[in-house]
RNA sequence: CGCGGGGUAGAGCAGUUGGCAGCUCGUCGGGCUCAUAACCCGAAGGUCACAAGUUCGAGUCUUGUCCCCGCAACCA
């Protein structure tokens, strides 16, 4: 019998600078249901990617002294890596610069110039030239560039379009036939009601103006822009166009569509409208999931308030990231990231509820029978919700995956974890041990372990260390480590050994405190450095707009012990400045003192509390000294320092 | 009146078709000693943002108000 195919994609990424735990989100989730449909025994297709073209990488790639490709390979590389330590199954990872793929966007750009989805026309627009960008009139600040502030012009370029507006009835007809195909519905009813109301636009699918891209084969001053070159992505991959057919027979249509809600509107608008063009079925579904939000705000790179996830790692493990990213965000909201909580999590539901249920049944498996595994039968009331609940927790999980209820079935392998827990509690083994009641105590480390065996192959689909770590300790084979054989309770063999290993989640010290707070502020300050060499220009420094202001309140700030709120009289105007000075100043040394401000920093909110700007100060971790004049009363506030 | 999401215990969240307001962490008290200062039990803690309405009954439905966040044609 054929095997049943499962195609599931994330977005190709843009890798316009390092990834971050948001991307690490999207694929791991992804990279969860793939191998959950695995297990299954579905055949699964499993694409990720990069979407390498366009102006940005361009100019990134001339700021580093790269050519575009040799900075792409460079990303692509250190992303390769990131994924594979976060065991990232992928079976394709398509590069947008591949051969393939390019002459894939060719074809179908030629075919649909050709059957009239596509012609020349001209684009017109606000264009800012030394910003190189054109804006909409919506984007627009006081009707300047919303970039660099400058007046901007109306400028024509010559570009093809796609006639989207003509699927566009075709599209709502086709989201009111098939609820299930975008997800969230909220993000289905802002589509609706923002684009389609107004009535669909078509789009501009090249520009004259970028040159690192694919270039139109029957007109090469034009480069493809990014609609048609990074959607198609999905098709590519599977060969379609080419000479081999099968995947693209095997696994199209996609079964899901994994992005996130900033594009979910050009998977859900431009997409469809491209494969109909194409004649080709639609996928299965689109869902749209949330972004994480760290402390308050979204990840950004020019907050700067983001670490690269492999810190994460390092902290703990893949798994203690994964779980995190798995468990404490519902797919489809925005989710909450912070260093604390993660450890907090980890710490909680791994170390304690998992990791110690694991050590501390082995321990006493080799401590009352040196390890040796007995299937006997004298059993309990109680025994019977443990057994219970352990023999249907695979379908469990099936019903809440199939259902992309990720988090939920995290939490239902969590409560039998509980349950196990409780069972020790109640069936006391260590008294048993000492009464010397060998059956009843072999049966209660059989159900343990047998608990045990089940978890972990429930966890395979989420985890990737773990679930092997566990079959090693309590020494079982292959064959019952397949899905369909946590259907069954009692499949444990007589006389397996357990030999207790290494703790799973060792724990990890919670460090009290503003340690993400920190490396924002070390991050800010970066942004301002020019990286590689050490030498700043003159204009850098002109960058750093620093004042004299006065500390005219402070105020401790709740649950932080290292921040204060601060005052600061500026002359034109009163800032609040959060600083993590706590240590180092009480506030009735603070009070009045006049000190050297940036204040064109970008605001950042700390603990809640929006602080516009910083101090300066000198000092290490010992010592902390802010900075500060000699003759304090003869210096006015607001004066500028140069 | 551009669109969408949100406001539920100290924190982070869940609340399906309206039916006693829940989960995790933290706090407090107790138990246990197999285990990673872990585990188990119990308790405290909420005007479900505010106001009005529908209803026997509203966190949930309707209307209005306030506040937060995101999107507004390439930030996962």
């Amino acid at each position: 019998m054929k095997n049943k195919k499962y195609y599931i994609t994330t977005p190709i990424y843009y890798p316009s600078g390092k990834f971050h735990v948001g991307h690490c989100y999207c694929t791991v989730v992804a990279d969860t249901i793939a191998r959950y449909k695995r297990l299954r025994g579905y055949d699964v297709f499993f694409l990720t990617g990069t979407d390498e073209h366009g102006q940005k990488i361009e100019q990134k790639a001339k700021d580093a002294g790269k050519t575009p490709k040799e900075y792409v390979d460079d990303i692509v590389k250190d992303t390769k890596n990131l994924w594979s330590i976060l065991g990232i199954t992928y079976d394709k990872y398509l590069r947008t610069t591949d051969t393939e793929h390019v002459k894939c966007v060719q074809k179908i750009f030629e075919r649909l110039y050709n059957q009239d989805d596509i012609y020349l026309s001209s684009y017109e627009g606000k264009y800012c030239t030394p910003c190189e960008s054109f804006w909409t009139e919506s984007q627009l600040i006081d009707g300047k560039c919303p970039d660099c502030g400058r007046d901007v012009g109306v400028v024509k370029e010559e570009s093809y379009f796609f006639r989207l507006s003509k699927y566009q009835d075709k599209l709502l007809q086709y989201y009111k036939k098939n609820p299930d195909f975008l997800e969230p519905i909220s993000r289905q009813n802002e589509l609706i009601n923002n684009f389609f109301d107004k009535g669909l636009n078509d789009i501009c699918v090249s520009r004259t103006s970028i040159d690192w891209g694919i270039k139109v084969t029957f007109d090469p001053k034009h480069t493809v822009y990014v609609w048609i070159d990074a959607l198609v992505n999905y098709i590519s991959a599977l060969g379609y166009l080419t000479d081999d057919k099968n995947k693209m027979e095997k696994f199209w249509p996609a079964d899901l569509h994994l992005v996130g809600k900033e594009i979910f509107r050009f998977h859900a608008m431009i997409w469809p409208a491209l494969l109909m063009a194409l004649e080709l079925p639609m996928p299965k579904k689109i869902f749209g999931h949330g972004w994480l939000i760290v402390d308050g705000s979204k990840i950004s790179k020019s907050l700067g308030n983001y670490k690269d996830p492999r810190v994460y790692i390092n902290e703990t493990s893949v798994d203690s990231l994964r779980y995190y990213l798995l468990h404490e965000v519902t797919l489809g909201q925005d989710g909450n990231f912070s260093e604390e909580l993660f450890l907090e999590k980890s710490n909680s539901d791994l170390s304690n509820d998992l990791g110690n249920l694991v050590s501390r049944v082995t321990a006493m498996a080799e401590k009352y029978n040196q390890g040796i595994i007995k299937k006997s039968n004298v059993y309990q009331d109680y025994d019977a919700d443990l057994i219970n609940s352990a023999s249907t927790l695979v379908t469990e999980i099936e019903d809440l995956m199939d259902n992309l209820k990720i988090s939920d079935s995290l939490t239902s392998i969590w409560k039998l974890i509980s349950k196990a827990n409780k069972y020790i509690d109640l069936s006391m083994p260590w008294v048993l041990a000492k009464e010397e009641k060998k059956e009843r105590l072999n049966t209660v480390l059989y159900n343990l372990i047998e608990t045990i065996r089940i978890v972990a192959v429930c966890l395979q689909a989420y985890m990737i260390e773990t679930p092997e770590k566990i079959f090693n300790q309590i020494g079982i084979s292959k064959d019952i480590t397949t899905w369909d054989s946590a259907k069954e309770f009692g499949l444990l063999k007589d006389g397996t050994i357990v030999e207790k290993g290494q703790n799973l989640f060792p724990r990890v010290e919670i460090k009290k405190e503003n340690k993400i707070v920190e490396e924002v502020e070390k991050n800010n300050q970066k942004e301002v450095v020019i990286e590689e060499k050490g030498y700043i220009t003159i204009d850098d420094l002109a960058k750093v707009q620093l004042k004299v202001g006065q500390i005219i309140e402070v105020e401790r700030i709740e649950k932080s012990d290292k921040l204060y709120k601060l005052l600061v009289d500026l002359k034109t105007e009163k800032r609040v400045i959060v600083s993590g000075i706590v240590e180092y100043y009480m506030p009735e040394e603070l009070i009045g003192k006049k000190i050297v401000v940036v204040t064109n920093l970008k605001p950042v909110k700390l603990r809640g509390i929006l602080s516009e700007g910083m101090l300066l100060a000198a000092g290490d971790k010992d010592v902390v000294k802010l900075l500060t004049f000699d003759d304090a009363n003869k210096i006015e506030n607001g004066t500028n320092i140069h």
